[in-house]
RNA sequence: CGCGGGGUAGAGCAGUUGGCAGCUCGGCGGGCCCAUAACCCGCAGGUCGCGGGUUCGAGUCCCGCCCCCGCAA
């Protein structure tokens, strides 16, 4: 406001998942910023062909025309010296993927600033989204918060607060928490360079930390309960989805996953009570699984080597799996 | 050349040593019933992913290609 727009504060972006994206574009259309480059992960073999593939942070910077920068390192001498060169104010730091070393964040004028997909202090960590949802949290959200040497421990500039619907996944959920916090980087960072906003200390006794994910965490355990597994279902997607296994006919089990599940009841059980992971087809034809407290209802599922398809297709082609003991 | 599974009716699957292309569901028509995601009768619907080859004959065997999925990231 008081800065006048030939004078944008200087901006470099770390970023590189598909949830920076919106954030980075919503302030390089900001004239308040000039984002001078856009730092992510350097390209790396995905997928089945093992292609070298960009993350998404550098295909959307490179179609607003800003600069991209990957670094393999940033603890090198090449490193702090390239970004001594910017001279910019400040760091803005969504999904990025490495630890900013200290020695970094100490170069702008106003540091570092971070986007963090959850209340802070709760989900500090790599998965804040997934944990939230699994955790069955009724609201989440997004907090900005000033960097220090510490994973998401910094003091907080703003926070918003958004609510977690009972279909929400991942996936849908960090699509609305991508899209508010591009709402709220631009005037946060700008309270925050003009002194408006002050920094909140979190409090360290209300902290929960959550930490990567990996594919064994998408693992159904069936004696859990029926309502914490559809929350995994959900929690899981899009990566590493919720799965489990299916030893057909005794042969060697495969993996199937769950990809859209509804509990059925919370407590009893379909069917004869027997282990949890039994499967007992019900009267109007839908299919339930024993949890170790109540039954889920599966909708869609994905047999490993096949493509997902909802359950009535699914027993029109193993109408063995009516009777299946999943593990 | 990273490893592996798969592509057959609208959907999901089976198809044996090469020999008339099948099952369940769905669709259409009819029947039955107080009633149904129930039952009975009938009908339609297939370039067997694409292109070559072997053979009297290929969904099936051989070669090349495309696409989907699991592992791996």
């Amino acid at each position: 406001m008081s800065r006048p727009p030939e004078k944008p504060y200087r901006i470099v972006f770390f970023g590189t998942s598909d949830f920076a994206v919106p954030i980075l574009e919503r302030l390089h259309h900001d004239g308040g910023f000039s984002v001078l480059e856009a730092v992510t992960q350097p390209d790396r073999p995905a997928g089945r062909k093992r292609l070298l593939t960009a993350p998404d942070v550098k295909r959307a910077a490179l179609s607003l025309g800003i600069k991209v920068h990957q670094p393999e390192s940033l603890r090198d001498e090449a490193a702090i010296s390239h970004f001594k060169a910017l001279q910019a104010d400040a760091y803005v730091v969504v999904s990025y993927g490495k630890i900013l070393p200290g020695k970094l964040l100490d170069i702008p004028r106003f540091g570092g600033v971070n986007v963090h997909a959850s209340l802070l202090p709760r989900y500090r960590g790599a998965s804040p989204i997934n944990a939230a949802i699994a955790a069955g949290e009724k609201e989440t959200g997004n907090s900005i918060m000033r960097m220090d040497a510490k994973m998401d421990e910094g003091p907080i500039l703003a926070v918003q607060r958004l609510p977690i619907d009972d279909e929400d996944t991942t996936a849908s959920l960090a699509a609305k928490l991508s899209r508010a916090a591009s709402m709220l980087i631009g005037p946060t960072l700008k309270g925050y360079f003009e002194g408006t906003l002050v920094p909140e200390p979190q409090d360290p006794s209300k902290a929960t930390v959550c930490g990567i994910l990996t594919r064994e965490d998408g693992r159904i355990d069936w004696s859990r309960s029926a309502v914490e597994i559809e929350r995994l279902v959900r929690a899981m997607q899009p990566w590493p989805e919720a799965f489990t296994r299916w030893a057909r006919g005794g042969k060697t089990p495969l993996k199937l996953t769950i990809k859209k599940a509804t509990v059925l009841h919370p407590v009893s059980r379909c069917g004869n009570p027997e282990r949890p992971g039994t499967v007992c087809k019900l009267s109007d034809g839908t299919v339930g699984v024993n949890c170790g407290e109540g039954s889920l209802i599966l909708k869609t599922v994905q047999l490993e080597g096949k493509n997902a398809s909802d359950l009535k297709s699914f027993l029109n082609g193993y109408p063995d799996f009516a009777n299946a003991e999943l593990d």
